[in-house]
DNA sequence: GTGGTCTAGACCACT
DNA sequence: GTGGTCTAGACCACA
Protein backbone atom coordinates (compact mmCIF):
# COMPACT_ATOMS: atom_id res chain seq x y z
CA UNK A 1 0.00 0.00 0.00
CA UNK A 2 2.91 2.19 1.02
CA UNK A 3 6.10 2.36 2.63
CA UNK A 4 7.36 3.40 5.70
CA UNK A 5 10.34 5.31 6.36
CA UNK A 6 11.91 4.50 10.05
CA UNK A 7 15.01 6.64 9.43
CA UNK A 8 12.76 9.66 9.72
CA UNK A 9 12.20 11.54 12.79
CA UNK A 10 8.48 11.46 12.17
CA UNK A 11 6.69 8.82 14.31
CA UNK A 12 5.35 6.03 12.68
CA UNK A 13 1.87 6.76 13.27
CA UNK A 14 2.19 10.28 11.94
CA UNK A 15 3.75 8.67 8.46
CA UNK A 16 0.83 6.31 8.69
CA UNK A 17 -1.81 9.13 9.05
CA UNK A 18 0.07 10.93 6.04
CA UNK A 19 0.05 8.20 3.62
CA UNK A 20 -3.36 7.22 4.35
CA UNK A 21 -4.54 11.44 3.79
CA UNK A 22 -2.56 11.24 0.99
CA UNK A 23 -3.99 8.29 -0.88
CA UNK A 24 -7.44 9.91 0.63
CA UNK A 25 -7.10 13.45 -0.73
CA UNK A 26 -5.80 11.82 -4.06
CA UNK A 27 -9.25 9.60 -4.45
CA UNK A 28 -7.14 6.59 -4.57
CA UNK A 29 -8.96 6.19 -1.24
CA UNK A 30 -12.15 6.65 -2.85
CA UNK A 31 -15.35 7.91 -0.12
CA UNK A 32 -17.35 5.20 1.13
CA UNK A 33 -14.69 2.54 0.81
CA UNK A 34 -13.07 -0.05 2.83
CA UNK A 35 -9.82 0.18 4.94
CA UNK A 36 -7.90 -2.20 5.38
CA UNK A 37 -8.27 -3.53 8.50
CA UNK A 38 -5.77 -2.71 11.69
CA UNK A 39 -4.35 -6.37 11.76
CA UNK A 40 -3.86 -6.46 7.91
CA UNK A 41 -2.29 -3.22 7.73
CA UNK A 42 -0.28 -3.43 10.63
CA UNK A 43 1.04 -6.83 8.98
CA UNK A 44 1.92 -5.91 5.46
CA UNK A 45 3.73 -2.83 7.02
CA UNK A 46 5.16 -4.78 9.53
CA UNK A 47 4.13 -2.84 12.80
CA UNK A 48 2.90 -2.56 15.58
CA UNK A 49 -0.92 -3.16 15.49
CA UNK A 50 -1.74 -0.38 18.49
CA UNK A 51 0.19 1.81 16.01
CA UNK A 52 -2.10 1.93 13.05
CA UNK A 53 -4.80 1.86 15.38
CA UNK A 54 -3.72 5.20 16.66
CA UNK A 55 -3.61 6.45 12.76
CA UNK A 56 -6.77 5.67 12.37
CA UNK A 57 -8.25 6.79 15.64
CA UNK A 58 -6.28 10.18 15.04
CA UNK A 59 -8.21 9.87 11.17
CA UNK A 60 -11.56 9.37 12.54
CA UNK A 61 -11.02 12.67 14.55
CA UNK A 62 -10.27 14.96 12.13
CA UNK A 63 -12.77 13.31 9.96
CA UNK A 64 -11.24 11.24 7.60
CA UNK A 65 -12.61 8.31 7.90
CA UNK A 66 -14.68 6.49 10.32
CA UNK A 67 -15.25 3.24 12.21
CA UNK A 68 -17.69 0.93 12.57
CA UNK A 69 -17.12 -1.60 15.37
CA UNK A 70 -17.30 -5.11 13.98
CA UNK A 71 -17.56 -3.71 10.22
CA UNK A 72 -14.41 -2.32 9.45
CA UNK A 73 -12.62 1.25 8.66
CA UNK A 74 -14.28 3.85 5.39
CA UNK A 75 -13.23 6.79 3.99
CA UNK A 76 -15.48 9.62 4.72
CA UNK A 77 -17.49 11.52 2.53
CA UNK A 78 -15.49 14.96 1.55
CA UNK A 79 -17.70 17.34 3.11
CA UNK A 80 -17.20 15.52 6.59
CA UNK A 81 -13.20 16.31 6.92
CA UNK A 82 -13.11 19.58 8.74
CA UNK A 83 -10.99 22.62 7.66
CA UNK A 84 -9.09 22.57 10.75
CA UNK A 85 -8.83 26.32 10.59
CA UNK A 86 -6.72 26.46 13.84
CA UNK A 87 -4.08 23.97 12.56
CA UNK A 88 -3.72 25.71 8.77
CA UNK A 89 -2.67 28.89 10.76
CA UNK A 90 0.10 27.08 12.81
CA UNK A 91 1.33 26.23 9.34
CA UNK A 92 1.26 29.31 7.99
CA UNK A 93 3.44 30.58 10.56
CA UNK A 94 5.93 27.66 10.35
CA UNK A 95 6.03 28.91 6.33
CA UNK A 96 6.38 32.55 7.62
CA UNK A 97 9.62 31.08 9.68
CA UNK A 98 11.05 29.22 7.33
CA UNK A 99 10.52 32.17 4.38
CA UNK A 100 12.16 34.55 7.10
CA UNK A 101 14.79 32.37 7.50
CA UNK A 102 15.54 31.85 3.79
CA UNK A 103 16.18 35.39 3.93
CA UNK A 104 18.13 35.58 6.40
CA UNK A 105 20.66 32.93 4.78
CA UNK A 106 20.74 35.75 2.30
CA UNK A 107 18.13 34.74 -0.18
CA UNK A 108 16.77 37.37 -2.45
CA UNK A 109 12.57 37.63 -2.24
CA UNK A 110 12.89 35.71 -5.79
CA UNK A 111 15.10 33.57 -5.29
CA UNK A 112 12.66 32.17 -2.14
CA UNK A 113 10.08 32.01 -4.19
CA UNK A 114 11.53 30.51 -6.73
CA UNK A 115 12.69 28.00 -4.33
CA UNK A 116 8.97 27.86 -3.28
CA UNK A 117 7.77 27.58 -6.32
CA UNK A 118 9.88 24.31 -7.17
CA UNK A 119 8.38 22.83 -4.60
CA UNK A 120 5.02 23.30 -6.10
CA UNK A 121 6.28 22.25 -9.33
CA UNK A 122 7.94 18.75 -7.81
CA UNK A 123 4.64 18.00 -6.15
CA UNK A 124 1.89 18.52 -9.61
CA UNK A 125 4.65 16.65 -11.43
CA UNK A 126 4.98 13.85 -9.40
CA UNK A 127 1.00 13.51 -9.64
CA UNK B 1 14.06 38.81 26.46
CA UNK B 2 10.78 36.46 25.65
CA UNK B 3 8.27 34.43 26.78
CA UNK B 4 8.10 30.59 26.81
CA UNK B 5 4.04 28.95 26.30
CA UNK B 6 4.59 25.38 28.42
CA UNK B 7 1.43 24.43 27.27
CA UNK B 8 3.19 24.20 23.81
CA UNK B 9 3.44 21.26 22.08
CA UNK B 10 6.87 21.85 21.19
CA UNK B 11 9.69 21.45 23.46
CA UNK B 12 10.80 23.97 25.66
CA UNK B 13 14.43 23.58 23.93
CA UNK B 14 12.85 24.39 20.52
CA UNK B 15 11.15 27.87 21.61
CA UNK B 16 14.22 28.90 22.93
CA UNK B 17 15.88 28.34 19.90
CA UNK B 18 12.81 29.61 17.63
CA UNK B 19 13.12 32.59 20.10
CA UNK B 20 16.48 33.37 19.61
CA UNK B 21 16.35 32.88 15.87
CA UNK B 22 13.78 35.07 15.70
CA UNK B 23 16.03 38.06 17.41
CA UNK B 24 18.56 36.62 15.10
CA UNK B 25 17.17 36.94 12.03
CA UNK B 26 15.48 40.06 12.47
CA UNK B 27 18.35 41.86 13.44
CA UNK B 28 17.54 42.22 17.44
CA UNK B 29 20.91 40.58 18.17
CA UNK B 30 23.47 41.59 15.90
CA UNK B 31 26.07 39.84 14.33
CA UNK B 32 29.12 39.43 17.37
CA UNK B 33 26.70 39.99 20.07
CA UNK B 34 26.85 38.66 23.05
CA UNK B 35 23.82 36.47 24.16
CA UNK B 36 23.04 36.05 27.50
CA UNK B 37 24.68 33.15 29.72
CA UNK B 38 23.27 29.69 30.14
CA UNK B 39 22.85 30.62 33.26
CA UNK B 40 21.28 34.44 32.65
CA UNK B 41 18.81 32.99 30.37
CA UNK B 42 17.71 30.08 32.09
CA UNK B 43 17.09 31.64 35.03
CA UNK B 44 15.01 34.72 33.49
CA UNK B 45 12.75 32.21 31.52
CA UNK B 46 12.44 29.76 35.12
CA UNK B 47 13.81 26.80 33.03
CA UNK B 48 16.88 24.59 33.69
CA UNK B 49 19.99 25.35 32.32
CA UNK B 50 20.43 22.30 31.13
CA UNK B 51 17.79 23.31 28.96
CA UNK B 52 18.93 26.61 27.65
CA UNK B 53 22.39 24.46 26.48
CA UNK B 54 20.52 22.22 24.35
CA UNK B 55 19.07 25.12 22.31
CA UNK B 56 22.51 27.02 22.42
CA UNK B 57 24.44 24.07 21.11
CA UNK B 58 22.00 23.41 18.52
CA UNK B 59 21.72 26.70 17.05
CA UNK B 60 25.87 26.51 16.94
CA UNK B 61 25.57 23.53 14.75
CA UNK B 62 23.19 25.56 12.93
CA UNK B 63 25.81 28.15 12.68
CA UNK B 64 23.90 30.78 14.09
CA UNK B 65 25.96 31.50 17.02
CA UNK B 66 29.18 30.33 18.28
CA UNK B 67 30.29 29.02 21.68
CA UNK B 68 33.28 30.19 23.72
CA UNK B 69 34.17 28.25 26.37
CA UNK B 70 34.46 30.07 29.74
CA UNK B 71 33.96 33.48 27.59
CA UNK B 72 30.38 33.50 26.27
CA UNK B 73 28.29 33.10 23.54
CA UNK B 74 28.06 35.37 20.46
CA UNK B 75 26.14 35.79 17.62
CA UNK B 76 27.97 34.78 14.40
CA UNK B 77 28.91 37.08 11.34
CA UNK B 78 25.81 36.63 8.35
CA UNK B 79 28.75 35.61 6.36
CA UNK B 80 29.39 32.51 8.45
CA UNK B 81 25.95 31.41 7.54
CA UNK B 82 25.77 32.20 3.82
CA UNK B 83 25.70 29.88 1.31
CA UNK B 84 25.11 27.35 3.89
CA UNK B 85 23.40 24.58 1.19
CA UNK B 86 22.62 22.09 3.69
CA UNK B 87 21.05 23.95 5.63
CA UNK B 88 18.48 25.90 2.91
CA UNK B 89 17.84 22.33 1.91
CA UNK B 90 16.96 21.43 5.01
CA UNK B 91 14.20 24.57 5.24
CA UNK B 92 13.30 23.38 1.77
CA UNK B 93 12.59 19.84 3.30
CA UNK B 94 10.28 21.82 5.71
CA UNK B 95 8.70 24.24 3.49
CA UNK B 96 7.88 20.70 1.66
CA UNK B 97 6.08 19.20 4.76
CA UNK B 98 4.37 22.53 5.30
CA UNK B 99 2.70 22.44 1.91
CA UNK B 100 2.06 18.60 1.68
CA UNK B 101 -0.11 18.82 4.90
CA UNK B 102 -1.86 21.89 3.72
CA UNK B 103 -2.57 19.18 1.00
CA UNK B 104 -3.82 17.00 3.98
CA UNK B 105 -5.60 19.69 5.19
CA UNK B 106 -7.82 19.72 2.37
CA UNK B 107 -6.22 23.05 0.03
CA UNK B 108 -6.22 22.80 -2.97
CA UNK B 109 -3.09 23.16 -4.77
CA UNK B 110 -4.35 26.95 -6.05
CA UNK B 111 -5.48 27.17 -2.51
CA UNK B 112 -2.14 26.99 -0.74
CA UNK B 113 -0.02 28.77 -3.39
CA UNK B 114 -2.91 31.60 -2.30
CA UNK B 115 -1.80 31.11 1.12
CA UNK B 116 1.96 31.43 0.19
CA UNK B 117 1.90 34.51 -2.03
CA UNK B 118 0.32 35.74 0.99
CA UNK B 119 2.84 35.54 2.84
CA UNK B 120 5.68 37.24 0.70
CA UNK B 121 3.25 39.71 0.05
CA UNK B 122 3.37 40.63 3.99
CA UNK B 123 6.76 40.93 3.77
CA UNK B 124 7.47 42.98 0.99
CA UNK B 125 4.73 45.46 1.99
CA UNK B 126 6.07 45.52 5.70
CA UNK B 127 9.04 46.43 4.32
CA UNK C 1 29.94 -4.65 25.54
CA UNK C 2 33.03 -2.87 25.92
CA UNK C 3 34.67 -0.80 29.05
CA UNK C 4 34.73 2.89 30.11
CA UNK C 5 38.12 4.07 31.60
CA UNK C 6 36.61 6.98 34.50
CA UNK C 7 40.20 8.12 34.67
CA UNK C 8 40.55 8.94 30.72
CA UNK C 9 40.63 12.70 30.07
CA UNK C 10 37.99 11.72 27.28
CA UNK C 11 34.69 12.05 28.75
CA UNK C 12 32.31 9.31 29.13
CA UNK C 13 30.06 10.08 26.20
CA UNK C 14 33.09 10.38 23.57
CA UNK C 15 34.39 6.83 24.83
CA UNK C 16 30.89 5.20 24.41
CA UNK C 17 30.91 6.97 20.77
CA UNK C 18 34.03 5.72 20.18
CA UNK C 19 33.75 2.15 21.00
CA UNK C 20 30.93 2.02 19.07
CA UNK C 21 31.76 3.24 16.07
CA UNK C 22 34.66 1.00 16.12
CA UNK C 23 32.34 -2.05 17.23
CA UNK C 24 30.27 -0.57 14.00
CA UNK C 25 33.76 -0.13 12.05
CA UNK C 26 35.32 -3.30 12.48
CA UNK C 27 31.77 -4.98 11.96
CA UNK C 28 31.18 -6.60 14.97
CA UNK C 29 27.47 -4.29 14.84
CA UNK C 30 26.59 -5.43 11.41
CA UNK C 31 24.20 -3.16 9.04
CA UNK C 32 20.57 -3.10 10.67
CA UNK C 33 21.71 -4.62 13.85
CA UNK C 34 19.83 -3.55 17.25
CA UNK C 35 22.20 -1.91 19.45
CA UNK C 36 21.40 -2.06 23.24
CA UNK C 37 18.70 0.33 23.95
CA UNK C 38 19.66 2.77 26.24
CA UNK C 39 18.63 1.81 29.66
CA UNK C 40 20.24 -1.13 28.82
CA UNK C 41 23.64 0.16 28.20
CA UNK C 42 23.49 2.99 30.77
CA UNK C 43 22.94 -0.09 33.16
CA UNK C 44 25.72 -1.76 31.97
CA UNK C 45 28.13 0.58 31.67
CA UNK C 46 26.78 2.25 35.03
CA UNK C 47 26.31 5.00 33.76
CA UNK C 48 24.07 8.09 33.77
CA UNK C 49 21.13 7.14 30.59
CA UNK C 50 21.90 10.37 29.28
CA UNK C 51 25.07 10.02 28.98
CA UNK C 52 24.49 7.52 26.77
CA UNK C 53 21.79 8.69 25.03
CA UNK C 54 23.93 11.89 24.46
CA UNK C 55 26.69 9.41 22.43
CA UNK C 56 23.68 7.80 20.25
CA UNK C 57 22.64 10.97 18.82
CA UNK C 58 25.79 12.63 17.92
CA UNK C 59 26.17 9.12 16.66
CA UNK C 60 23.08 9.40 14.72
CA UNK C 61 24.13 13.02 13.73
CA UNK C 62 27.31 11.63 12.04
CA UNK C 63 25.39 8.94 9.86
CA UNK C 64 26.68 5.77 11.90
CA UNK C 65 23.37 4.68 13.54
CA UNK C 66 19.53 5.68 13.44
CA UNK C 67 16.89 5.96 16.09
CA UNK C 68 13.01 5.08 16.05
CA UNK C 69 11.86 6.48 18.84
CA UNK C 70 9.76 3.51 20.91
CA UNK C 71 11.39 0.70 19.09
CA UNK C 72 15.38 1.10 19.46
CA UNK C 73 18.54 2.48 17.46
CA UNK C 74 19.86 0.69 14.99
CA UNK C 75 23.46 0.20 12.51
CA UNK C 76 22.51 2.16 9.79
CA UNK C 77 23.83 0.78 6.33
CA UNK C 78 27.10 1.89 5.18
CA UNK C 79 25.62 3.35 1.90
CA UNK C 80 24.07 6.29 3.78
CA UNK C 81 27.39 7.08 5.16
CA UNK C 82 29.26 6.77 2.57
CA UNK C 83 29.91 10.18 -0.04
CA UNK C 84 29.69 11.90 3.20
CA UNK C 85 32.02 14.69 2.32
CA UNK C 86 31.40 16.54 5.20
CA UNK C 87 32.40 13.73 7.28
CA UNK C 88 35.14 13.21 5.32
CA UNK C 89 36.44 17.00 6.00
CA UNK C 90 36.12 16.46 9.63
CA UNK C 91 38.05 13.67 9.83
CA UNK C 92 41.01 15.37 7.10
CA UNK C 93 40.98 18.16 9.91
CA UNK C 94 41.59 15.48 12.62
CA UNK C 95 44.13 13.86 10.94
CA UNK C 96 45.73 17.79 10.24
CA UNK C 97 45.76 18.49 13.93
CA UNK C 98 47.44 15.21 14.58
CA UNK C 99 50.28 15.59 12.10
CA UNK C 100 50.40 19.25 13.53
CA UNK C 101 50.85 17.86 16.94
CA UNK C 102 53.49 15.03 15.91
CA UNK C 103 55.56 18.46 14.80
CA UNK C 104 54.73 20.52 18.21
CA UNK C 105 56.06 16.96 19.70
CA UNK C 106 59.65 17.63 17.61
CA UNK C 107 59.20 14.75 14.58
CA UNK C 108 60.29 15.89 11.78
CA UNK C 109 58.30 15.72 8.93
CA UNK C 110 60.38 12.82 7.69
CA UNK C 111 59.61 11.19 11.13
CA UNK C 112 55.78 11.77 11.12
CA UNK C 113 55.70 10.31 7.56
CA UNK C 114 57.41 7.44 8.59
CA UNK C 115 54.64 6.85 11.76
CA UNK C 116 51.45 7.42 9.08
CA UNK C 117 53.01 4.83 6.70
CA UNK C 118 53.88 2.33 9.66
CA UNK C 119 49.91 2.51 10.28
CA UNK C 120 48.87 2.13 6.60
CA UNK C 121 51.66 -0.77 6.75
CA UNK C 122 49.98 -2.74 9.80
CA UNK C 123 46.54 -1.98 8.56
CA UNK C 124 47.51 -4.45 4.84
CA UNK C 125 49.35 -6.80 6.83
CA UNK C 126 46.66 -7.94 9.34
CA UNK C 127 44.34 -8.10 6.29
CA UNK D 1 52.67 37.80 16.80
CA UNK D 2 49.81 35.41 15.50
CA UNK D 3 46.24 35.23 15.53
CA UNK D 4 43.85 33.34 17.75
CA UNK D 5 40.22 31.71 16.37
CA UNK D 6 37.82 32.06 18.70
CA UNK D 7 35.16 30.00 17.31
CA UNK D 8 37.84 26.85 17.38
CA UNK D 9 36.75 24.58 19.55
CA UNK D 10 39.61 24.29 20.97
CA UNK D 11 40.15 26.16 23.88
CA UNK D 12 42.42 29.24 24.14
CA UNK D 13 45.06 28.47 25.86
CA UNK D 14 45.79 25.55 23.85
CA UNK D 15 45.88 27.85 20.65
CA UNK D 16 48.36 30.10 22.44
CA UNK D 17 50.73 26.79 23.46
CA UNK D 18 50.13 25.52 19.86
CA UNK D 19 51.39 28.90 17.95
CA UNK D 20 53.97 29.14 20.38
CA UNK D 21 54.97 25.62 20.12
CA UNK D 22 54.83 26.25 16.01
CA UNK D 23 57.57 29.89 16.50
CA UNK D 24 59.27 27.47 18.43
CA UNK D 25 59.76 24.49 16.38
CA UNK D 26 59.64 26.49 12.90
CA UNK D 27 62.83 28.68 14.59
CA UNK D 28 61.15 31.85 14.17
CA UNK D 29 61.81 32.01 18.15
CA UNK D 30 65.40 30.63 18.37
CA UNK D 31 67.39 29.02 21.95
CA UNK D 32 67.31 31.41 24.60
CA UNK D 33 65.57 34.06 22.91
CA UNK D 34 63.27 36.00 25.27
CA UNK D 35 59.35 35.77 24.77
CA UNK D 36 56.68 38.53 25.39
CA UNK D 37 56.03 38.77 28.83
CA UNK D 38 52.45 37.33 30.24
CA UNK D 39 50.80 40.96 30.38
CA UNK D 40 52.06 41.86 27.36
CA UNK D 41 51.34 39.19 25.06
CA UNK D 42 47.51 38.70 26.93
CA UNK D 43 47.67 42.59 25.76
CA UNK D 44 48.58 42.23 22.09
CA UNK D 45 45.87 39.20 21.78
CA UNK D 46 43.15 40.97 23.96
CA UNK D 47 42.44 37.67 26.10
CA UNK D 48 42.86 37.32 29.85
CA UNK D 49 46.38 37.15 31.34
CA UNK D 50 45.08 33.85 33.15
CA UNK D 51 45.55 32.27 29.92
CA UNK D 52 48.37 33.11 28.88
CA UNK D 53 50.17 32.34 32.09
CA UNK D 54 48.65 28.85 31.78
CA UNK D 55 49.74 28.36 28.23
CA UNK D 56 53.52 29.70 29.69
CA UNK D 57 53.24 27.33 32.85
CA UNK D 58 52.30 24.07 30.51
CA UNK D 59 54.81 25.01 27.67
CA UNK D 60 57.59 25.48 30.94
CA UNK D 61 56.02 21.47 31.88
CA UNK D 62 56.96 20.04 28.52
CA UNK D 63 60.01 22.22 28.69
CA UNK D 64 59.84 24.23 25.76
CA UNK D 65 60.25 27.17 27.64
CA UNK D 66 61.65 28.22 30.89
CA UNK D 67 60.53 30.66 33.30
CA UNK D 68 62.67 32.76 35.17
CA UNK D 69 60.85 34.83 38.41
CA UNK D 70 61.12 38.71 37.72
CA UNK D 71 63.38 37.63 34.58
CA UNK D 72 61.04 36.72 32.00
CA UNK D 73 60.44 33.59 29.74
CA UNK D 74 62.88 32.05 27.50
CA UNK D 75 62.72 29.67 24.88
CA UNK D 76 64.79 26.27 25.79
CA UNK D 77 67.63 24.73 24.45
CA UNK D 78 66.20 22.34 21.95
CA UNK D 79 67.84 19.14 23.77
CA UNK D 80 65.60 20.14 26.62
CA UNK D 81 62.38 19.40 24.80
CA UNK D 82 61.49 16.07 26.20
CA UNK D 83 60.01 13.63 23.79
CA UNK D 84 56.52 13.03 24.95
CA UNK D 85 56.66 9.06 23.73
CA UNK D 86 53.04 8.82 25.32
CA UNK D 87 51.84 11.84 23.84
CA UNK D 88 53.19 10.69 20.56
CA UNK D 89 51.49 7.26 21.09
CA UNK D 90 48.02 8.80 21.88
CA UNK D 91 48.42 10.19 19.04
CA UNK D 92 49.27 7.67 16.91
CA UNK D 93 45.96 5.57 17.96
CA UNK D 94 44.13 8.84 16.76
CA UNK D 95 45.52 8.53 13.60
CA UNK D 96 44.79 4.97 12.97
CA UNK D 97 41.12 5.35 14.33
CA UNK D 98 40.54 8.29 11.46
CA UNK D 99 42.21 6.02 8.87
CA UNK D 100 39.83 3.07 10.16
CA UNK D 101 37.31 5.61 9.59
CA UNK D 102 38.01 6.24 6.28
CA UNK D 103 38.23 3.14 5.04
CA UNK D 104 34.99 2.70 6.77
CA UNK D 105 33.49 5.65 5.14
CA UNK D 106 34.06 3.76 1.59
CA UNK D 107 37.41 5.18 0.73
CA UNK D 108 39.97 2.85 -0.76
CA UNK D 109 43.19 2.72 0.80
CA UNK D 110 44.87 4.25 -2.30
CA UNK D 111 42.18 7.30 -1.74
CA UNK D 112 43.41 7.09 1.75
CA UNK D 113 46.58 7.59 1.48
CA UNK D 114 46.02 10.11 -0.92
CA UNK D 115 44.30 12.32 1.52
CA UNK D 116 46.90 11.81 4.15
CA UNK D 117 49.75 13.17 1.71
CA UNK D 118 47.94 16.05 0.66
CA UNK D 119 48.05 17.20 4.29
CA UNK D 120 51.61 16.52 4.32
CA UNK D 121 51.89 18.68 0.85
CA UNK D 122 49.60 21.48 2.42
CA UNK D 123 52.17 21.84 5.58
CA UNK D 124 54.88 21.98 3.41
CA UNK D 125 54.11 24.13 0.62
CA UNK D 126 52.63 26.76 3.40
CA UNK D 127 56.17 26.36 4.86
C1' DG E 1 32.42 34.58 35.69
C1' DT E 2 31.79 31.17 31.43
C1' DG E 3 30.39 26.70 29.20
C1' DG E 4 30.85 21.23 29.56
C1' DT E 5 29.80 17.04 31.66
C1' DC E 6 27.42 14.15 34.62
C1' DT E 7 24.08 12.05 38.05
C1' DA E 8 19.57 10.62 39.81
C1' DG E 9 15.45 10.77 38.97
C1' DA E 10 10.89 12.20 36.82
C1' DC E 11 7.23 12.37 33.20
C1' DC E 12 5.78 11.96 28.42
C1' DA E 13 4.59 10.01 23.77
C1' DC E 14 5.10 6.19 20.96
C1' DT E 15 5.62 0.94 19.79
C1' DG F 1 9.29 -1.84 26.37
C1' DT F 2 11.54 2.33 23.53
C1' DG F 3 13.60 7.09 23.10
C1' DG F 4 12.80 12.40 24.31
C1' DT F 5 12.58 16.01 27.46
C1' DC F 6 13.24 18.16 31.68
C1' DT F 7 14.57 19.30 36.58
C1' DA F 8 17.73 20.15 40.39
C1' DG F 9 21.45 19.75 41.52
C1' DA F 10 26.94 18.77 41.35
C1' DC F 11 31.84 19.19 39.81
C1' DC F 12 35.24 20.48 36.34
C1' DA F 13 38.28 23.30 33.23
C1' DC F 14 38.84 27.62 31.33
C1' DA F 15 38.91 33.04 31.12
Amino acid sequence: MFQLDLKSRKSIYEQVMDNLKELIISGVLKEGEKLPSVRELSHSLTVNPNTVQKAYRELERQGYIYIVSGLGTFVSEKSQIQRDTARIEAIKGELKNCIKELHYLGLTDQEAKTLVFGIFKEGSDRK
